[in-house]
DNA sequence: TCTTTATAGATAATAATTGTCAACAATCGA
DNA sequence: TCGATTGTTGACAATTATTATCTATAAAGA
């Protein structure tokens, strides 16, 4: 059961790479989801939802929340954003691994960073074998506080 | 950092315990906490706030919904239950280990089980030294099929 | 360019949870 | 045991995050 993947990121490579699966699956390339898309491809942040509308909203007023909505469900869905939820909140997404990976959040400042933890492979083929089940997902997040809230 | 700790199970020592420790806080004892409360140490299955309303109505059918919920939030704060929220509906409890350990949840018929990784405190400890950030907490759970729901 | 049809934007609806407040009842002290 | 105090309940409004609905629009292909 291989849950992650390396991917070296590329986001002008990665753009072109997501305009044509999407092309292919039939959805349309418009200038909203180009946006939409584009702020997820350079955040390292693991932005909400409510962010990426402010962020597309200064280049493209016109946007509404919805569509917003609507893209990162097809983003989703079509496995090019990962989802992070947890209690407090709206979700947070990353669009640079958008594959299941630890996360370290800051329950201060609410910063989310990634963790690399290479054991999550083996800790999931163990649970298999042990609990019958079929993992095909994960969700691993540590909660604490960043370097910087440390200093207060 | 321990963040776990084993604890024998049992339903009546430990309402007691809880009982008395409300009192302490200054928390008033009445019918309504004293059912959920039960349900809590009672269920195995991490109830939603939604099935412990309905097993709480069955003996004491005038209790309100909000008071499940006030009555989840106070047990939350004194760290007598843990909540465990992830995408897809309502968070659920764990009234029996109310301290963070990993689960496996089957996506099909939304089963919530207990998991145990003895590798977690390592983990946790590793990601503080390399990461700078002062783990206190945590939330792990694996996604997937259940035994029961493969076979169909 | 024309036609088709998926999508955007506005907004209503929903789901989960929290806030408000008056009547009530748990607790404690006389 | 009684009575005063004040935390709690239950009803319901409000909030937050998200999804559904619907029509004008615009992307894509002929
Ligand atoms: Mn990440
Ligand atoms: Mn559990
Ligand atoms: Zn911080
Ligand atoms: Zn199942």
């Amino acid at each position: 059961m291989q849950l992650t993947r390396s991917v070296k990121h590329d986001p002008k490579q990665r753009l072109d790479e997501i305009i044509v699966k999407l092309r292919e699956l039939n959805f349309r390339i418009t200038p909203q989801r180009v946006a939409i898309l584009r702020i997820f491809l350079n955040s390292q942040d693991h932005p909400s939802v409510e962010q990426v509308y402010a962020q597309v909203k200064a280049d493209f007023p016109s946007t509404s929340l919805a569509t917003v909505y609507k893209t990162v469900n097809l983003l989703k869905e079509v496995g090019e954003i990962l989802e992070i939820s947890f209690a407090g909140g709206g979700n947070r997404y990353d669009g640079i691994k958008p594959y299941p990976h630890p996360h370290l959040i800051c329950t201060t400042c609410n910063k989310i960073m990634d963790s690399e933890i290479g054991l999550v492979d083996q800790i999931a083929n163990e649970l298999e074998q042990t609990s019958g089940y079929r993992i095909v997902s994960h969700q691993i997040e540590f909660f604490g506080t960043c370097p910087a809230c440390q200093k207060k």
